[in-house]
DNA sequence: GGAAAAAAGTGAGGAAAATCAATTTTTAAA
DNA sequence: TTTAAAAATTGATTTTCCTCACTTTTTTCC
């Protein structure tokens, strides 16, 4: 069985569109009307779990992390977000509290749009409406597959599908047909695999030694991405 | 820290609203114009994973599990819907196939609407519009927290959890006052908190010694909610 | 109501992964 | 460039949970 017959490649958001690619003028620029551009330092908080939402944010360069803490304050990260895509507009949505925290996880530039102009926006904009629900429910489904993967594979299986993941996000980093270099730390690359740190180090040094990866030092290179989806599906 | 600290119960999805109730009496003529009403015995399947979705199903009396099968064939349920709630729309929305199947747990009545109407009169409906966009963006903050509790929390916590969250599924078929029944069998009950059956049995007699459950047959009565939230919470 | 089938329950043993306790390497900052 | 701090790595130990093999109970259906 290919990795497609059980999670179809184009539903780990590759390359997820963004929501706001070309969207009328006219609606572009009444959401960005009072827009707020910000650099962000590496680590820097977007906003808090359980915080009241005051507005959405678009990255207009630079990657983003969505997690929870655990009640021992270990970091479960639910996704990672890349550039050009919108941060924070599910709880503006539903009317909830931010279900999550998000935090930059490079140098990023980080626009922020106020609630109000976001939601006038989305009263005036068919199309923004239409983009919303389409994306909503991909993204639903996207984290249908991850909620599997947690209940149903081992710690290596989801490792290794997290560095396939993971490595389409770097990609845009560098030039193509060039070495693509994850630059994430063992700390956060477990807690995207959900696990600890040691077991995410020993299966990368398996990784190593049988040939499908490599690295330089906390950057790792994926030399084989067949036998990763081989991983990933069996063993 | 109080269980709503962690997990508010409000996004626990325990009285989710259906989708369509109030909606404008036109808007619901429109998407019923063609409906099908269909009765399913217990086991019967709705629809299948990968499968081109035709249409929307609507609980209009019943239980059904949406759920997906790992490379051996086992069930991992991801949700269960009660009488009100809609199914099959997320494909429908996002235009991939089904991300799931789903299967009816107990005798159930079934309404079928094809996908044309219901992309008709979401066109036409703002109301249904807006409604969706909400319950879409919800569903998604419960599903975000579904996925930290199977990364962070162990199956002694997720079970008392469950317990807690499908008791109040069931509370709807039972007189106020009486005690509330979970008719769910064990591998269900296995396959949604996502362990073996046989671990769901032993934690079940501990919770049995500890005063905390009563069973009855397959039946399981729960005796004291607070001592389950205890154990879901720290243990 | 009774037989067959299905589901629930029990126990032992083993594998996977978490935790603890270091050491070494890399990165960042003065 | 040096040094301190942070991050990565390794090994040993413990815990949790899965699997297998089996018995008992419950449910279903003639």
């Amino acid at each position: 069985m290919s990795i497609q017959g059980i999670f179809p490649i184009e539903k780990w958001d590759f390359k997820s569109e963004s929501i706001l690619a070309d969207l009328p003028g006219e609606d572009l620029k009444l959401l960005m009307a009072r827009k707020l551009e910000q650099a962000y330092k590496k680590g820097e908080i977007i906003f808090k779990e359980e915080a009241y939402p005051s507005g959405i944010f678009y990255i207009a360069r630079g990657k983003a992390k969505k997690y929870k803490l655990d009640k021992d304050g270990r970091e479960q990260i639910i996704y990672v977000a890349n550039t050009g895509e919108l941060l924070g507009y599910h709880a503006i949505l539903s009317g909830d509290n931010y279900p999550d925290s998000a935090a930059v996880m490079e140098d990023s530039i980080i626009v922020f749009i106020p609630k109000e102009d976001f939601l006038e926006t989305l009263r005036q904009s068919d199309v923004l409406n239409r983009r919303l629900l389409k994306t909503l429910s991909h993204e639903f489904v996207v984290l249908t597959n991850s909620l599997t993967l947690f209940a149903q594979r081992s710690v290596r299986e989801r490792l290794a599908l997290q560095l396939i993941v993971v490595r389409e996000k770097y990609k845009v980093d560098f030039e193509p047909g060039m070495p693509v270099e994850i630059n994430m730390s063992r700390d956060d690359l477990a807690s995207l695999v959900g696990t600890a740190r040691e077991n995410v180090v020993r299966m990368l040094s398996e990784f190593k030694s049988e040939g499908i990866v490599e690295t330089r030092g906390r950057r790792i290179i994926v030399l084989d991405v067949k036998k990763l989806i081989k991983v990933a599906n069996f063993s």
